[in-house]
DNA sequence: ACATATGAATTGCATATACAATTATTGCAG
DNA sequence: CTGCAATAATTGTATATGCAATTCATATGT
């Protein structure tokens, strides 16, 4: 595993993995928006959910940061599951921070929709089989813990 | 690889696949974006401009199926490009279908923006290491091949 | 030739995503 | 106490994404 010239020509990556990991996250949400569909929420809205569930009552700003999306982003995936009445924004420690919670119809939903996401995800172990599928999960991880040490937006030198 | 009860404990798949593709696929996104961003272009910008370049003139149909993307997804993508004067859609062989087509401009912009790609691809693969850039292309690639065979909008029994 | 089915692209609608700017609040230095 | 920096959330703007419905245009059966 050392540097040293090898007698082999060295294999780089064709394409680009931008790109190539956008194309499966497409055809992986389909699959699992098919099957969620079927109680009428979207994947990262289950997601979302079941996010708050297990962390909550979380501020939105924490929130984000667990789940490594712009905290604008969380603001607005948040309205849905507020208008629906799963999740409410309650006031926090001080005025401008609040604290998300789950309501009791989103433990209901979250329940509901869990049996969905279960088939989904079994559907896809079975397509990819369960070693790929956890070949995967590790190369995700690994990959999502290497990349946490860069500055989330590649800190522009200021000025 | 026989299916045969082993005394080993089988180990299953934690969490979403949904979920974590999606947080590296944000985390890849910014990171190629935060380049890509020095000659004012999306990375998914800079994808669709390639698949132009190497495939065009297109049909808008045809390469939202190579991209395996929605084609009414692909439309509005191309938009910007064609407000940037980088391709055209011209008339097709009968008057339903267009033509996409690259410009002289869209050729330059391609080019100033590889050079970014590539400067991000290089950095992901100093990060991740090149080993472990394969490895997600490989299981990548083979996931979408096993993906393929499902339809794509899980097929609801019409009726 | 005509009515209908099929094909191709687009538009309507809703959500997901993030950077930049804004609003509101709190904390701190003088 | 006052003014300014830091913090938290949100809004403005732009793009990405896909399903359903729509608009044309072509093909097809009778």
């Amino acid at each position: 595993m050392q540097a040293e010239p090898s007698t082999q020509a060295p294999v780089l990556p064709q394409g680009c993995t931008n790109f190539k990991l956008r194309q499966l996250m497409r055809r992986v949400a389909n699959h699992y928006d098919a099957e969620m569909a079927k109680c009428g929420l979207k994947t990262t809205q289950y997601s979302l959910l079941s996010h708050v569930l297990k962390l909550g009552p979380i501020r939105p700003g924490d929130l984000a940061t667990e789940m490594k999306m712009d905290a604008s982003t969380l603001t607005r995936n948040l309205r849905p599951l507020v208008d629906a009445g799963w999740v409410t924004l309650e006031a926090g420690a001080d005025a401008r921070s609040r604290l998300v919670h789950i309501t009791e119809a989103g433990r209901d939903k979250r329940a509901e929709a869990q049996r969905y996401w279960k088939a989904a995800q079994l559907a896809l172990n079975e397509v990819l089989g369960v070693e790929r599928v956890l070949a995967l999960h590790a190369l995700v991880d690994d990959s999502l813990d290497l990349l946490a040490v860069l500055p989330v937006q590649e800190a522009g030198n200021d000025e």
